[in-house]
DNA sequence: TTGTATGCGTTATCAG
DNA sequence: CTGATAACGCATACAA
């Protein structure tokens, strides 16, 4: 019965009402008589009227609506990331729109497009792997729409970035191993050319140094994606060195799990005789055994920012837009793997 | 320099031509001279234009965007629904908004209300946990927006829906079991009163019932959210039961993990002693020791689904809007917690 | 407190 | 092949 194409004017016509007042009323505006209002709304319920953003949008060049690049959604990260974004969108009255360029750097371009077609306010996004120059994105510069990159940021355009502070973490997570009696301790650590990973092996070198312990190159295991059957062959390599390590730090959780299942195969015991900590708290490290000790990467905290960031950006858009550069701080989160009594 | 502010109208201005000709232009047109075409293409080009979809979408009455209400995007099936949802559909020219739940009736209704207001052209839906009574999006109907739920689908409204066969998938798992020589199996179940989980249930018992194995109720372990945790607990009291299970079928992957790790406490053999099959093949499954066999949910594929159901829907308008049940086949994934030589 | 008139940027319906 | 003009549904400056 009621349908959809129920507009204003249709209210207006109904109440012998200008369409003006119809709107007014319907905004809360304040000139507009306490009884009329509610005259309209009743009316607007009862014949299930909903306002047509589109037309609303295209009135005030407004969208209440933000788009969100990333890589791929399933990956536990980024879909933690997307729900700390939805979260503080939805409060503050946007809505998001989301693409995963697949690490295809075509598609990313394709995406940064249709993007500004839309209209949205602003957009946050995690450059894929593909994408070396990421000039595609100044293009949001020029239109003045707020861009704030998380995790995978730019060097090429100036943008808000949200990241966490890997140095840090790759410190505290030394030194935890350190307290807890490790004095030979290895890394399994990513890419020798990606900005993240090179700041946690200069936070693990860091804390090896501030206690005293020497930072042998070739307790340092250098891996391209960290992908599981990295760390195996790594922690494999690390079952040859002498003395053998009593600590491995792990640039992330794949890592730090294969290398525990290849100690374990090696009948080593986990913290007794090696100690590990991953990086980034995925689920299963809490599930498997030994519960893993790991830096939590603040995931959902990086989207909450991410979207505060953009949408304040959004709102003063009259003032500079300075771009600014949140470090979001890591916890340690301390279980099993690293569960002994300090010696020494 | 450019800004975002050009529109057809200012393009108009510079070749002296008028603005519909410019929009035709842009839309490739029949009707408008090559040469034009391309002066108008070029000039919009370098001065940056780029259409306002707003504006465009008002007038056609179209969006291109589809609305996906989830509970959590953070939990692993949905994100990978997401996925598949995002895929098709922007190949298919679509763009996704998303909302989470967060498992909370009210804010579901709040959101299908924003989802009407922003003219979406189609749902696709999981409901949350607290949702019993979904009349809400019986509006959907009424303003004739197609609907598709998948996995925790509506029951008051109609609507498509994409479900995976939980009846077939347990029964294989079970049969699996039983082809690898179990004779006492047990099933880790999920709440008495939601249907997937009595589907589960049912192809367990169909499964002991064609190989003339009795269904011992004090074998089924009912769980009320299929948690890490009571998984354990369940599995505690299976190992009281005489005789002992040689095969566990359950309902999640959590449960699985958690019997999993209690049975090797007890010095279990897995799965020698028993043999252990979960459901949804989470990323942890292929890593854990032993490696879970486990039923894969399909999820993307699910995304997939329900994302041209709809669009074909959306585009079908005209005709008769049949709703429609698409049934997914699921993948038993054999790895080792299954993987024992079949005696007798 | 309410109404009138105009325009947001497009597309579509007419003519020419 | 091209142009003038009227919508699409709403918000607002200006009047009354």
């Amino acid at each position: 019965m009621t349908n959809s194409r129920i507009t204003i004017k249709d209210l207006a016509e109904r109440l012998n009402l200008s369409i003006s007042t119809i709107s007014r009323a319907l905004n809360d505006h304040p000139s507009i008589g306490k009884k009329t209002t509610k005259e309209v709304k009743k009316l607007a319920r009862e014949l299930g009227f909903t306002p047509n953003t589109m037309a609303s949008n295209l009135r005030r060049n407004k969208t209440q609506s933000i788009g969100v690049i990333v890589p791929r959604i399933d990956i536990h990260f980024h879909s933690h990331v997307i729900s700390g974004i939805e979260e503080t969108a939805y409060r503050l009255g946007y809505n998001v729109t989301i693409f995963q360029s697949r690490d295809s750097l075509e598609r990313e371009i394709a995406v940064t497009e249709i993007l500004q077609a839309k209209r949205v306010e602003g957009v946050i996004a995690c450059l894929g792997l593909e994408t070396t120059d990421s000039r595609h994105f100044a293009r949001f510069n020029e239109i003045k729409i707020p861009l704030v990159f998380y995790d995978r940021v730019s060097k090429d355009v100036e943008s808000s970035k949200v990241i966490i502070d890997d140095f840090d973490a790759a410190f505290r997570a030394t030194e935890h191993l350190i307290n807890t009696g490790c004095r030979n301790i290895a890394h399994i650590a990513g890419n020798r050319n990606t900005d993240i990973f090179k700041a946690r092996v200069k936070g693990y070198k860091a804390a090896l140094l501030k206690h005293d312990l020497e930072a042998n190159e070739n307790l340092i295991q250098y891996t391209s994606e960290l992908s599981y059957e990295e760390g195996a062959t790594c922690a494999k390599k690390l079952l040859t060195v002498t003395p053998l390590p009593d600590g491995v730090f792990c640039a992330n959780d794949n890592t730090a799990i294969s290398a525990i299942q290849v100690f374990k195969k090696a009948n080593l015991r986990i913290p007794e005789d090696i100690a590990v900590v991953g990086f980034s708290n995925y689920p299963i490290s809490s599930i498997m055994e030994p519960t893993l000790t790991t830096i939590d990467d603040r995931a959902f905290e990086m989207g909450q920012t991410a979207a505060k960031l953009l949408i304040r950006q959004i709102e003063d858009k009259d003032q500079n837009i300075a771009s600014e550069t949140i470090v979001i701080k890591t916890d340690l989160i301390v279980r099993d793997s690293t569960n002994r009594n300090p010696k020494g």
